[in-house]
DNA sequence: TATTAATCGAGACGGTACGTCATGTCTTTTA
DNA sequence: TAAAAGACATGACGTACCGTCTCGATTAATA
């Protein structure tokens, strides 16, 4: 017989529940205390998780973050596969500026920026596990625009990103607020007609 | 002329080399150890200096690398006062962007943006101290150019700012290299012919 | 005759392999790294058991020592049950003597009567189970002698025993060294002449 | 003017305050929580002190309780320099006895016997700052008693003194009650009448 | 010409967090 | 049912910095 409550206190393998607890905490110190209130302690007494339990399945608190970021980002903010039309392109660039501006979870990323600057390996776990996968499949996006004649952009693939994302990103940072405007504009230029 | 020693350590006034030692100290480590080894102990080791007489001059470490950022940044890579030629406008921007990229005083801007994310304090006085100053004379560089038909960007002057600023300093963040062609390119593209 | 695969690892009765193990690891282990050296968890990783196999066994390694104290001192030093002479009973003394002060197994010894200073239980069960029975037997091999007219104490039997054993005992605890002289001259000394 | 009271609390050289707080705090944990209850972070709690002010002065809590050893047993059992009557020495090793068996004081001794035996460092300087030199003393108390004709012992100093100290020492250690009578009929039995 | 006041190097202090280790309990899987 | 394996909450370890403080010496401006 199995109970309708099936224990899910620990056991030999990897707990999900203190997994779980640990990004969740993670996020709600950011949110609440800024990256300086983020320890690996108060995770842990926020979480109800020891701290060893944090060491063993993360190298950092970085990766936590990651981890957090990467699952949200792909909630929030997915690069379309969908067929990629001009609106579609401009879409997710407009979605983007918004995640980053006003989305908690956005907030996240610019912490990740900033702490890959402090530390080497920080950023290479954010380039890697981040920024890299996700230019892979902006570039893809973009490609596939150009194919269908949807739009002729006027630099080079990665050019445009930088161009497109930059610009938003940098403001975001600098505590410059809406940039809706900004990417309408520089994607009407950057993008081009067909 | 002094004496044998020439130590003339402490007295009524500010002492002019514990000043610069500190800032040297300051700059060396940031360089040496990155971020993580800017520690006041360790700025007050190298410097010969005691703790009280950083923490009775500066409010944080922050305020010791705004110091050398102002001063190696209006070095470096002044605003441009003469006449405003196309020219001169471009030149200045691909200076900043080499300036970013390459000078290791210019890691210190890339520092403090980042040390911004993690503590308002921070971010209040980079806005206040060495942004909104800089923008300020950067927005007097394009008007002055629009006024004398060198220039007419298709974007509102701020915005034209941001989109050339921000893509050079996003790459410089996330560790992608030269950005001399980029800014070119968006120069072309941004500021237009007369 | 065994099967083919020759580690009957586990089953349904206690495993004496396994019982080996914890405490020949917990002997190699104090000789080679001290008290400090004897975790739980190193017995386990040097026997190639687990944690819960020594806790399932032994209520602390305070247990694992005493099992093999109790061992070991009845192999080397057994109290004598034969006839007791002068000599039986000062050769004795001076085997137990020597136990104490060059046998690493007397080591265990030591270490209990350390142990029991910082954990009552220790206490507890290293009096009951180690010294009680011991001194009982010597109180008896001492009677014997009596009896038999081979020697004539000037203390009461206690006494005579703690005055015989306590300089010894105290001596390898403050690293001061051989006894073997002290013992001899004692035992003139406190068992007389019949 | 000097006031009476010149400012207790804290500058550049070390805080009496402090010290005192540690040594009393380390004095009631081994009273109240045995030796398992005195970490140096309960110490630093109760002393209201910080971990890093401890680590400064002491190089670990064996040299606190030495220093509340050497101060207490000074005060308690001074070895005599008065002239050595029979009555003077024998008394002393009274006093010690009751020290050891009776005075929380004493407990220290013994626990600190107890981690020689776990602790090389701890058993050099239990030897070094506490055992020689009260050895050297008690050494000499017997040799003036000697030449003052008030004893003649059977043994040579050092065993006379193992043999008088060492049983008393070792019923503290095994839980064994007083030690007075015992004192007294070794003392009569070794250090003889003149 | 003293006195006063500010600065300096030095470093002790109460704290907080670090990353590691051992504790004893628990579960899972295999025999 | 025992055993190996190992995750888990707990809590101490010893270290590094934090920002505040007190000290004694040094020097310039004031009385």
């Amino acid at each position: 017989m199995s109970a309708v409550n099936p224990r899910p206190r620990a056991g030999n393998r990897r707990d999900e529940a203190a997994r779980l607890a640990v990004l969740h905490a993670a996020d709600d110190l950011l949110v609440e205390h800024g990256f300086a209130g983020l320890t690996v302690e108060a995770i842990a007494r926020r979480a109800g998780v020891a701290k060893q339990t944090i060491y063993r399945w993360w190298p950092s608190k970085v990766e936590i973050l990651l981890d957090t970021l990467i699952a949200d980002s792909e909630k929030r903010v997915p690069v379309p596969t969908a067929p990629a039309t001009a609106d579609v392109v401009l879409g997710y660039f407009r979605d983007f500026a918004r995640f980053v501006v006003d989305d908690p979870a956005g907030r996240v990323l610019l912490t990740l920026v900033a702490q890959a600057q402090h530390d080497t390996s920080a950023a290479e776990s954010f380039r890697t596990r981040y920024l890299a996968p996700r230019r892979e499949r902006e570039r893809d996006l973009l490609a596939r625009a150009v194919d269908a004649g949807a739009i002729s952009p006027r630099l080079d693939l990665d050019a445009t990103l930088d161009a497109l994302i930059g610009p938003v990103v940098y403001r975001a940072l600098t505590g410059a607020g809406g940039s809706d405007d900004l990417v309408t504009a520089l994607g009407e230029d950057l993008l081009g007609k067909p």
